[in-house]
DNA sequence: ACCGCAGATGAAATCGATTACATGCGGGTC
DNA sequence: GACCCGCATGTAATCGATTTCATCTGCGGT
């Protein structure tokens, strides 16, 4: 593979010139970059870009560690943080943690031992995403969508309340007062957030929950099902349940339907996180719709400030609820609480 | 950040031994061994990957460069592809081509000058992915599903003619004799290849196949929905549209619905590529499953032989037909044709 | 007592780029 | 005409590891 030695030898300069040809460096007169630019081509030349790392202390890359790549909300997150972090000239590294602590540490320690020239994640536990013996996390670090109680870095994430409120005030208004949740592990701060959302949205409505109308979920679809089935189970089963996460309320919905039971009719489902998915099944799913694009854009953005030395805020937009047809219909005149809102 | 010679001054040893140590040489006493661990373990120690490949001239990491990560096939794909590499030591780092060629020759380039070990590619469109410019590949090279008609390297992918038959077959059996089908880009081989699999399948099955029931769809849900308007639109209208991919299938399924039609009684819908979603959708959809996981090992598996210096050949794996509801209910009495049947 | 060999270690070259410093040269200023 | 400045370029140090080659030590064989 041709180097810059190479280059600098069929263009007749030296390797101090071709580098600053190819940096854009002022200071090359425009006839030897021309004659740099050609051995270039001709030669089929791509700078090294592990020796170059190793010289100038940057890979421009970025690391986003993410709970479960299988899970459309954090596949779609890692999308668009590649795209933007691609707009503005930065590689992204993807560690999928696959909901394991272990293999989230896994990950980080590979991308740090790269050298990448920051960190997004979005941690699958509560405990600090650096274990003991990784010492000041040298690169900047940026949280996103979950984030770890006493770690004080820059956190990007969405608030659900309101939509969360929404959507109670929503199923109220359709005629359902026995709602039952499905929660994620207690040890993501996102589960703990949206659980006591929908405890204070069922308050506020003047509803009551019974414990037994609170059932905890891993954020897979199979723990979805298993919790519905006990909610089924229950004496006085609920008229809706709420997942907390977009696969376990897939899970629910089979549950419910290997019940032979109908939605909406028979009991309603809605969900945090909306994807494209749920504009697909039937019904079509009722949700709490992060958004995604615009947390991807400002993680990087304030990743990229913090690499760059300027400094990075936390951002916290805001969910909304998007309406569909899984609760049941709704009543007929308009319904002000669920238009298309814009996020902070 | 600590480097190896703050191990070696804390060791009271050489960079060279530290070096040593720290690969698992013989001939380093146990007992400086100890010391080094010592060292390391003290001042959190952990050797810079730049540096090293750049030594090595190998960076334990392969490239996955695949046609879209929103489309669940490429995800699990691309899951079962890091799981492997990284049971065998190596990193994986994915690059989206958005089905977009000049997106995918990017990745391609930007994979290369990191040098990467390895490359695995699902190629977006009947081109090389190696673009003129891109010499000898250095690193070897394995096309994943996909591959490019002219090019000799090896090949991992699945057949699935068969069970293209033996879905026709089951079509025909359950008294459906109009169907439809929805392509992808004719510049994939995949997308070429279903849809000649398709027409023998028909020909065999002594059933016809008019050329207003082909339509050109991009693996994407909205083609697929477009298409399918098209087919609802048409006089006579088909009794299954069969969608060679699993994001169109979707877009079938909505443009079905929004008609007021019902799955499967008013028509039926199958697809190309099984999903875990399938089984949530209703009615569940019957598909042509494809052994992801068994694809993504022979691929890695592949790719490090090769990597390793030892010979590796094309696989090509086979697709079976998983029966659902969204075709009509399943005859009384067993059908021998669509048991779990294992890959080659 | 001497030779040779193996085991343990260190010094220094090396990978391919970037960049601080040095050099040479031409032109403007007084 | 001497001086200085800045442009264009080259020489060589540098990044942090691995690895070749050299050195040293001790021990067994004769």
């Amino acid at each position: 593979m041709a180097g810059i030695k190479d280059v600098a030898a069929a263009a007749g300069v030296s390797v101090a010139t071709v580098s600053r040809a190819l940096n854009g460096h002022r200071s090359v007169s425009p006839d030897t970059r021309e004659r740099v630019l050609e051995a270039v081509g001709r030669l089929g030349y791509r700078p090294n870009a592990v020796a170059r790392s190793l010289r100038t202390d940057r890979t421009r890359t970025l690391g986003l560690v993410i709970g479960d790549v299988m899970n459309p909300y954090f596949t779609e997150l890692a999308r668009f943080v590649e795209e933007e972090a691609r707009a503005r000239g930065y590689s992204v590294i993807i560690g999928n943690a696959d909901e394991r602590p272990e293999l989230q540490d896994h990950h980080i320690r590979t991308l740090l031992d790269r050298r990448i020239d920051g960190l997004l994640v979005s941690p699958a536990d509560g405990r600090s995403p650096f274990a003991p013996g990784t010492r000041p996390p040298t690169p900047p670090v940026v949280l996103v969508d979950r984030w770890v109680p006493g770690l004080d870095v820059t956190v990007i994430r969405a608030e659900g309340a309101s939509a969360v409120r929404d959507l109670v005030r929503h199923l109220r208004a359709l005629g359902r007062r026995r709602i039952a949740v499905i929660t994620g592990p207690p040890a993501t701060t996102t589960a703990r957030e949206r659980v006591a959302a929908f405890r204070e949205a069922i308050a506020a409505q003047g509803l009551h929950l019974p414990e037994a109308y609170v059932g905890e979920g891993d954020f897979r679809a199979d723990s979805g099902r298993r919790v519905t089935e006990a909610f089924l189970d229950l004496p006085e089963p609920p008229e809706v349940v709420f997942a907390t996460d977009n696969l376990m309320a897939l899970g629910a919905l089979d549950a419910i339907r290997s019940r032979g039971l109908r939605v909406p009719e028979d009991i309603g489902v809605a969900a945090f996180d909306d994807i494209p998915w749920f504009q697909h099944t039937d019904p079509p799913l009722t949700a709490v719709a992060q958004p995604v694009a615009e947390l991807a854009r400002a993680a990087v953005g304030a990743l990229t400030d913090l690499i760059e030395g300027r400094a990075a805020r936390s951002v916290t937009l805001s969910a909304r609820l998007v309406v569909r047809r899984s609760c049941g219909e709704r009543p007929a005149g308009p319904t002000p609480t669920n238009g298309p809102r814009r996020s902070a």
